[in-house]
DNA sequence: CAGGAAACTTGCGTGCACGCAAGTTTGCGT
DNA sequence: ACGCAAACTTGCGTGCACGCAAGTTTCCTG
């Protein structure tokens, strides 16, 4: 199921795209990320600039990709790791929490240049939206009814996490000054949290979220208090 | 506060917007979305192709938005002018079916149009997140508490809400056929009009977070249970 | 072990987003 | 009233996303 054969074609295709990552990321470092075409990322990872974006729709995307790599899988994998007696709520927070503070090696100083540049700032927070598929499949698992209903269930808070880590990701890397305010708002709590530690923000962001899971799986198994 | 002097200049670049509007979904309506270019759109409203897209960041938005328009602003108000009695949850789902129900005069025909072309529909599912805003704004407002931990909690529900619209938008046209439809001839066979009720779909999408917001709400006001 | 289909790469061409630096209009203070 | 400063428009140039139509590689089936 996992990898019945692999496929030449596609380790391939996946060394290619790992390529363009690494070349993307180590080139936007030692130049800084203004002085990198995709041309250039193109020809240190071997192919043309056709086929690069054959692979990444945007040069922000294959920089910041190279930091947030398979979080998504990993996300989803955490979560599937808690044993089955937690709180989905919880199992989610922590999953959450434990995939993105533990920022690996060298993922410090990319993080960093992901910061310095709107653009790449802005690509950062888009990936949260990735997260929402897996999860979306791991929490339909647990919520073990297998009922259409259900499944759209899953489908909304996966999204709505998804939406609340962008969210603390934001605040978290507040510091930026552009601002795509709408306009004709009133302001919107204007005032939030000097950002605080990630964890914290991530926490904070994903509280409201609990009974919103609580009640998601009170429908599903209400017998199961003590188990 | 609203309209203190709305400003000379205030008006004509609203007017230019609403130009640019129009002349783009007249356009499109006209000739079929893939016969617009921007320059087209740019000349019907009497401005140069630099200009814009000062006003919007691509072709589909200044399309769809002609169809969106004010609605981030209505649903909030829709929120705001509901009873402070009934429950948060109810007066966000009423105010958001209510908004996406009222298509309004000519918008049956441009979101046929819509539907027809991935890019467009794909703009047109990116709305949603700009009804977060307005609505964090006005969450936070019935969630009296001034605490800027109410404040971090309205814009996750917020932001819950347009993924969950979105969700809720998503499925509804979902028929994804290929619609690769010859350029001159809109509306000739490929009737992608999705079925099944949208109110419906946007109430179901919300319902999960029906608890999220009572939670929220029992925060703030919890002595308020039989007033 | 061929043969062929499906997938992937790539050169080419088009339209577009956006930075920059004038030029022009609006609004305000003196 | 006058002129200044900020905001808005626009021509120009650059790099990029993406459709299209070969050419090439991989994989499967008879």
């Amino acid at each position: 199921m996992t990898t019945p054969p692999p496929g030449l074609r596609e380790r391939k295709k996946q060394a290619t795209r790992e390529a363009l990552r690494e070349a993307a990321l180590r080139l936007a470092v030692e130049r800084g990320p203004d002085q990198v075409r995709v041309e250039d990322i193109a020809e240190a990872a071997g192919v043309s600039p056709r086929t690069y974006n054959n692979y990444f729709a945007s040069r922000e995307q294959a920089i910041v990709s190279a930091v947030t790599a398979d979080r998504e899988a990993r996300i989803a994998a955490a979560v599937a790791a808690r044993p089955a007696g937690v709180r989905l709520a919880d199992a989610v927070t922590e999953a959450v929490v434990e995939q993105y503070t533990d920022t690996g090696e060298h993922a410090q100083e990319a993080l960093l240049l992901i910061t310095s540049r709107v653009a790449l700032r802005d690509a950062y927070l888009d990936t949260t939206a990735g997260i929402a598929p897996p999860l979306t499949a791991v929490i339909a698992e647990r919520l073990e009814d297998v009922g259409a209903h259900t499944a759209h269930t899953a489908r909304v808070l996966a999204a709505s996490v998804a939406a609340a880590v962008r969210i603390a990701l934001e605040g978290w890397l507040r510091p930026t000054s552009g601002s795509a305010e709408a306009p004709g708002s009133i302001g919107a709590g204007g005032l939030v949290v000097p950002s605080g530690s990630l964890p914290d923000q991530l926490r904070s962001a994903l509280a409201p979220l609990g009974p919103a899971f609580d009640a998601a799986e009170r429908r599903t198994q209400p017998r199961d208090a003590s188990d």
